[in-house]
DNA sequence: CCTACCGATCGGTAGG
DNA sequence: CCTACCGATCGGTAGG
């Protein structure tokens, strides 16, 4: 008997449940990923965890369900880069930023191709949801960019336009990164920071 | 009888069935990009032709190479934009560059969309070829920063990374641009190319 | 978690 | 370009 036995009977259940679900979702997240979600069937995401296709849903409510808690999970990751920024200054900041942001891509790499490639399949209440975190995240970048060019460390001619631009040359790396290759998320953020301070007018 | 019916006939017929194959591909491109390709049924493109879901095979010979020959298209106006460069210096030429590629992306949206998206659902002879495609175009404008570099007006740790870094910056345009919207091409032109030589070191 | 099944829809084809 | 159809597969459910 290991000490686990000893939890109580409910939350044990609970326990072992998330375990599963965790399965579920990371199988789902590669699929999806991979072959996109459309494409991805029940039974494939099934056949990963040696269950029969019909077994799933002794899990899951539905296939979209599955969908949207792979976009939240990435979501809340890429919230959780700009929840734990240091002080300083807009230069440190944003740099900070740029190399979180890159290892949530990097790190999560399914999850992360999955957010950005399959959020628009979303039905409406689940989709709302996911344009709130999205919309929230990049205005985060928009303020650190505002300030830097309130420090007078940056110029900027339109911020919103230049946060677009930062983050989609942060989130492009999902389509060129492959996990054994020569470069990890830290190189790539000592490469992509001078990049995008150069970008905002901060001399590289 | 319009100077059209003294065309020789087959040339006629030739002609007749180009223009509803780019009807197919303008239809099928729109809904690619909305839906996906996998999401996306024979039988809704029919539909938006007024045709049943059978009739369309009498133009095509499968659904794979329809995706295809939208994504070829879209590769090759991308291509277009390299080989139409003006002589000049790296700053202007990575300008003309920015400009025509995100003038592509905007008035070309829907196949765009699936170029970036829908490309790596092709099956191997198809995909093959399309790689090629990207692989070249991205080569270009590395040579483009490179030169810049030994002219002396950019300095860059890493070409190949900045390649990707600028051209994941331009094509995510495709997640946000609305056609409709307040931006115009040349606008978006206008705002990006100094972020671009900035983050080559060019000073914006 | 499995077996067996539901109605719906898929890409594609034959014959006209 | 249409009608009518093919086998395969889909997401999901009932009953155990």
């Amino acid at each position: 008997m290991s000490g686990v036995a000893f939890l109580p009977n409910e939350r044990l259940l609970a326990w072992r449940e998330m375990g599963r679900i965790e399965e579920i979702l990371n199988a789902a997240g590669k699929l999806f990923s991979e072959r996109g979600y459309h494409a991805t069937s029940v039974r494939a995401i099934a056949r990963q965890l040696d269950l029969q296709g019909g077994s799933l849903y002794a899990h899951i409510e539905s296939k979209e369900e599955v969908l949207f808690q792979i976009v939240e999970r990435a979501a809340k990751r890429f919230a959780a880069v700009v929840e734990n920024l240091p002080e300083g200054g807009a230069r440190e900041r944003v740099c900070a930023f740029v190399r979180g942001h890159l290892r949530v891509v990097v790190e999560e790499l399914p999850y992360a191709t999955v957010f950005f490639h399959e959020w628009k399949f979303l039905s409406e209440p689940y989709k709302a949801r996911i344009r709130e975190l999205r919309d929230a995240y990049e205005a985060a970048l928009k303020e650190l960019i505002e300030a830097g060019v309130r420090e007078g460390v940056f110029r900027v001619e339109d911020p919103d336009l230049a946060a677009k631009f930062v983050l989609g040359a942060l989130n492009w790396v999902y389509q060129w990164y492959r996990p054994g290759g020569r470069l990890g998320p830290e190189e790539l953020g000592r490469v992509f920071c001078p990049l995008v301070l150069g970008a905002l007018g901060g001399e590289g």
